[in-house]
DNA sequence: GTGAAAGCGCTAACAG
DNA sequence: CTGTTAGCGCTTTCAC
């Protein structure tokens, strides 16, 4: 069995109760006594047991994320984000993929909520009644999805994708359309707002490169010389699919992306998108479930995001 | 608070003990009482504190995996493969990522030893010696990473690069050079050894899109018509690069990766690779933590690997 | 087959 | 500032 508290106490000369306050609450011991145990502690290389600590804090210091999909690079850097600010105050997080299904979302959370402290949900699929019902059983945060009431961080996505309509539209094209991602992604809808329905929409696909292809036939047909994806994966399928039908990118269609995942910056012609503070996302949604942890409020953020113009862009076409 | 084991004891009116054994060993209790018990526990929606039964049984019923690289996609998928096979169990998977960094590996592993009941360890860039001492403190198993005593599970990079070296033999390659990974990969060593001598070898390289960037150059001065690089990461970079420089890929050159990582298939030209069984890869290394916490010797899996031919190979160029 | 009781390792009053 | 004591919620002997 592993050292324990009563072990450090003996060495130390002093109470267990001593050596829990010397490691938990330093201010209220001796500064000798507490150098003593420390060093004891080293020594012995006491770890304290978390299981017994929890059960009596009521507090695990772990905690969840669950996202919709690992597969899509945008959600490891959430991961990556969430584990470097949980790293940093010594708590450990667990993960889930909910494979794009509410009701594992929600099943998922449900079971992360016995043994952690809070819990981060992205992009969610769920009602925003469930997730009310959720919110309300263990501190949750949200990662870009609004619901009133629930702590979320947002990446700006109205914001995004005014910019790359202003950005369209300053390289003279008129005619756009938007190949619209799932109908129960709440990111979708917003950002068909910062369209503000200058685009022509162009139904609901799959947000994956599959749904892409599929999306840029269609589009094809609109007679658009632009074409912005629901996302990065959407977008490299488009991008593929014109390749394979020869019409070249951007001399005859211009292709946007959303997200700007790391294989953005890799494709030819690298892909016009829209970055995301995805891990400085993942930090501030730790913050936040700090905050609700300490008692606070539900409180929103909001990260801005920026258009990064690459070569999948250029001026339309003139007339043909 | 939460609803106890006393709660559910009362109101089914039987001791604390019965509705233990109810739950945790079937077979101890009549089928009857069993079945009330059962039926409280449903009503009043009990779930055991989880802290309060490891603290007695020295389990935790979780499980961690530590990968050098969130970013690579590689990674997420095997992250994916340990959920799903864990989950099934009811154990739950934390995560970290160690930024390559073979020191916050160790240490990555020893924080999470406290609590966890097994940890699975990708890629590991740590010293022989250094993985046998955690193994020693808790439940390990590598993947793609062999050291003597240690249970792991690898995907059979040799083989799949002998397959690389036949099919670009086949396709008449006379002079092809090998792009190297990090020299402290092992994966990288194995993956030399798949060449068996016929390939020249050209340094050592970031595992990344830069990396490969860089690799392209210096393999260009090379005059060989096939590259195999390391991964599909360079891959890429490589692909990039050539395409910068105006060299037709496979006309000109041929390109080989190595993992078939979703955007192998994305990337124009889609990029011939050798498949990596990840998913399953994590799931292999779940069952082995298993076997390790029944019990079990360590024990070693090879999982077969296979080439993907694309469209980034072909023929060589005839004499020039 | 079931109950009573003894802790698992730790923190949090409460004294001193 | 430090020690003593009483559990946190559960499993597990040990009786019956």
């Amino acid at each position: 069995m592993a050292v324990t508290i009563r072990d450090v106490a003996r060495q130390a000369q002093v109470s267990v109760s001593t050596v829990s306050r010397a490691l938990s609450a330093p201010g209220l011991v001796k500064e000798a006594t507490r150098q003593r145990v420390l060093d004891v502690v080293a020594g012995l290389g006491y770890q304290p047991n978390r299981a017994a600590r929890s059960l009596i804090t009521g507090r695990t210091g772990n905690l969840g994320i669950v996202v919709p999909d690992l597969g899509n690079p945008f959600f490891p850097a959430v991961l990556r984000g969430v584990q470097t600010r949980a790293g940093e105050a010594g708590t450990s997080v667990f993960f889930c993929d909910s494979r794009e299904d509410p009701r594992t979302e929600a099943e998922l959370v449900r079971t992360m909520a016995a043994q952690v402290d809070g819990v981060v949900l992205c992009a969610s699929l769920m009602s925003d009644e469930q997730i009310v019902d959720l919110a309300d059983l263990t501190p949750l945060v949200l990662i870009n999805r609004i619901v009133p009431g629930v702590s979320s961080v947002l990446m700006d996505s109205a914001s995004g994708m005014d910019q790359v309509v202003a950005h369209l539209e300053s390289l003279g094209h008129k005619h756009y359309v938007y190949l619209g991602g799932p109908e129960a992604a709440w990111s979708n809808h917003r950002r068909m707002q910062g369209l503000r329905g200058r685009a022509q929409l162009l139904g609901s696909f799959e947000a994956n490169f599959g749904g892409g292809g599929t999306a840029a036939e269609q589009a094809l047909k609109t007679g658009a010389t632009a074409f912005i994806a629901y996302n990065d994966l959407m977008a490299l399928g488009v991008l593929s699919r014109l390749a394979a039908l020869d019409v070249k990118v951007p001399q005859q269609i211009s292709v946007t992306g959303f997200d700007d995942i790391l294989y953005a910056a890799m494709c030819s012609p690298a892909l016009t998108t829209v970055h995301m503070p995805t891990e400085e996302a993942g930090q501030v949604a730790v913050d936040l479930l700090a905050g609700l942890l300490d008692g606070g409020p539900a409180e929103q953020r909001e990260l801005p995001t920026n258009l990064v113009i690459r070569a999948s862009t250029t001026a339309a076409a003139k007339h043909e």
